[in-house]
DNA sequence: TTCTGAGTTTAGGCTCGCCTAACTTATGAC
DNA sequence: GTCATAAGTTAGGCGAGCCTAAACTCAGAA
């Protein structure tokens, strides 16, 4: 057996990353969002969606965008986990800090072989989550749904817990940390200024008002109060 | 400060690793030898060498072979300490077997960080010596000496703690570890047989009778008996 | 319906790191 | 001292992956 993955260079590996990130069921990835997302020329990108289309990673509708074919989508999945086991594993066996593990777990995603992610995932009791709330994609790919609402779109008195940190700034989650707004944590929204104001939520510590755009990076999965 | 160190690409750093492996003091590492350490064609080698010598890596000496700059050395060093700790790691860590993980060092090394490295070494106690007994050099670059000798040069009848293995074949690792000739074990030669005939090694468990090959790998520190 | 501009693709060029083929150098046998 | 040969180097080529500049496409405004 030899799988395309045997074969994919870290650059290959980035971009299919990318695309998973950027599309979805109903929506293409353009070209110009790529290069945004990779740093790189359009033009690159037009060249490496070619290369890749042709492998069979993803299919591409000129001048309109790309999508990832099944087996795009696999590699991808598998970079999701291999990424979000080596950040859980920084974390919990190296004391790294959550705010640095990104760049650590960028590199090494592309070096580790599946034998080592697995005796990672194992000696972490195979965790679901990574230390921001992302699901780990499971060895065969599937990907749990949950049902998140960001704390900007719930109503003021409801209460909820928070799942997921959408931000990987080091000054937004250091922020974060300290104010207790992390997955796991309790928290009751008091209240919320119109016209992106701030607004002013309650964890079982303490009150806090925060901006709203940190407030939007909350994933949140509401409780009955 | 921007150091040499920090772009060099992958291919760099397994020259360099080949050279300090391969040169000494007294005698410089030839293309072809480089050549057949990387699995490369030797016109390759030349090219590489070339570059090197420009960035003031190594120097080259025209058909003489080339040795390392102390800036080479700093990395090459630099690169041993990675591959040694990481092996240590996941061996005392996540249950790898000294002959597996060769290999997963090997690409893990590229891809750490420094900080990374301390954490791990940090983790272990800061060992000196990797699963295999190899020295590892220390952050600043400094690799302990050591007084060894081959078992296939000992003298019947004299003890000795097997300090380092020299193979990295897992086949061997794995039967030398079945018979218990591991670094730390003790043991005394009892037999040594002509023209790289089999040698008889006793150790504190058995005694065992084992070809010249394996014995040659065997690099032991003598005791008074 | 035409035009314009944003977005995309193509063309051509560059470095890195490898290759093979052809040439050059050093060395040791005679 | 000459010369055959092994070792090393140069020349030229290739794919990956990036770039800039130029050409093309599409969609929305006039």
């Amino acid at each position: 057996m030899t799988a395309v993955s045997d074969t994919l260079t870290r650059s290959v590996e980035d971009y299919l990353k990318a695309i998973y990130r950027l599309s979805s069921d109903i929506r293409p990835a353009s070209t110009s969002e790529i290069a945004q997302h990779l740093a790189l020329a359009p033009a690159s990108v037009s060249g490496m969606i070619k290369r890749l289309s042709e492998q069979g990673l993803l299919e591409h509708e000129r001048y309109r965008g790309v999508q990832l074919t099944p087996e795009g989508r696999r590699v991808a999945l598998r970079m999701l986990r291999r990424h979000r086991l080596i950040e859980s594993y920084l974390v919990a066996a190296l004391g790294y800090s959550w705010d640095t593990v990104h760049d650590e777990a960028e590199r090494l995603e592309h070096a580790v072989s599946d034998d080592l992610v697995e005796r990672m995932a194992d000696a972490l009791g195979n965790p679901r989550v990574d230390p921001h709330g992302d699901p780990i994609p499971s060895p065969d790919g599937s990907v749990p749904e949950t049902v998140e609402v960001a704390l900007t779109d719930m109503e003021p008195g409801h209460s909820a817990r928070i799942h997921r940190v959408r931000t990987r700034e080091p000054e937004f989650l250091r922020h974060l940390a300290d104010l207790g707004l992390i997955p796991g944590a309790h928290i009751t929204l008091r209240d919320r200024r119109p016209f992106l104001g701030p607004i002013t939520v309650e964890t079982d510590q303490a009150t806090h008002v925060v901006g709203h755009e940190l407030a939007a990076a909350l994933l949140c999965a509401e409780e009955e109060s």
